[in-house]
DNA sequence: GGGAATTGATTTCATAAGAAACTAATTGTG
DNA sequence: CACAATTAGTTTCTTATGAAATCAATTCCC
């Protein structure tokens, strides 16, 4: 019934079997959700913001102004979820929104001081989470996680694209 | 707050910046979505399945009947998610549910035949993902990633528990 | 120059999610 | 034994989500 399993790909015998304590899309998965929690509960117990109004303030404040769009695609966050938080970023004044005068569809959007304020005093907070995360790594895992992270980042760049195909 | 850091940790000055694409808890929320995805389409498209529905498929076909409780903490899902979707499940006779008669508080869960042959397809092609999503990786990178998950997974156990220290 | 197609952003609508309240059964404790 | 506390699971209620439709401005291109 069994057949020879072989190499660190998973055999045909292992094609049988999911286990989910060690199926890397679970565990990532899992992991992402906790370190996610973590890092929520800095912004929006102190400060009441969502993830999508963080994501939204972190890029403005690294960047400065810029329109709605390139938040989307600094943020990977659907467009409707960035136009959802801008507008209670807006309602709040951490942002402020012009009419760009040379292209009247798109929006500028620009932290207000206070949204900076705010932006200054959270960042030191979420750095420390990644800090305290990483803190049981060597020097040598964290290059490692860098370099590995980098190389599913690049093979899922497109949702895995590829596996289009078989939508025809 | 905190006490001088060195090294390979962020430096003083870099705590003033937050550059998404290095943080780690963006990238891996990015990543493990992206994932999450690609993993989805294959029993969304394929078999109508949820997320939740799936994954509670999942740990009944790999360790056979056990309680909506067991089923919790397995699939590190919310008990209503779960509840949902065993709901749905037994709607459409992949999940049978009986009342333990040693507890009659308890419901325990178990696939059908019908659920189990669901299962049993299923299985290959969401180990394709992961052996697609691993594929750029060397053995070695494979083994750290693995070791270095464990980890992080060890350090977010009770979701950073520490940090309820806070809460108080 | 003027409609067709495209692009930026918002609104609508249906579904999913989770916190809190609830029901029912069991266990613990006086 | 009885009743308070706990546990398993479901329901309710509010909010979040994203696909699709919509609106408005711009660009294509004939």
């Amino acid at each position: 019934m069994k057949s020879i399993p072989a190499g660190p790909l998973p055999s045909v015998d292992e094609a049988r079997t999911l286990d989910l304590e060690r199926y890397v899309p679970f565990r990532l998965s899992v992991l992402a959700n906790r370190v996610t929690r973590a890092v929520a509960r800095v912004y929006s117990r102190n400060f009441r913001l969502s993830a999508p109004e963080w994501r939204t303030m972190a890029v403005l404040g690294r960047y400065g102004a810029m329109t709605a769009n390139t938040v989307v695609e600094q943020t990977a966050m659907d467009k409707v979820r960035v136009s959802r938080a801008v507008a209670r970023l807006l309602a709040n004044g951490r942002v402020t929104r012009r009419t760009d005068p040379d292209d009247r569809r798109r929006a500028i959007l620009d932290l207000t001081p206070e949204g900076r304020a705010t932006y200054a005093k959270i960042v030191p907070m979420v750095l420390a989470v990644e800090r305290d995360l990483l803190s049981d790594l060597t020097g040598e895992e964290r290059t490692l996680l860098d370099q590995i992270m980098r190389k599913l980042e690049q093979r899922t760049a497109a949702d895995f694209a590829a596996e289009d195909d078989t939508e025809f």
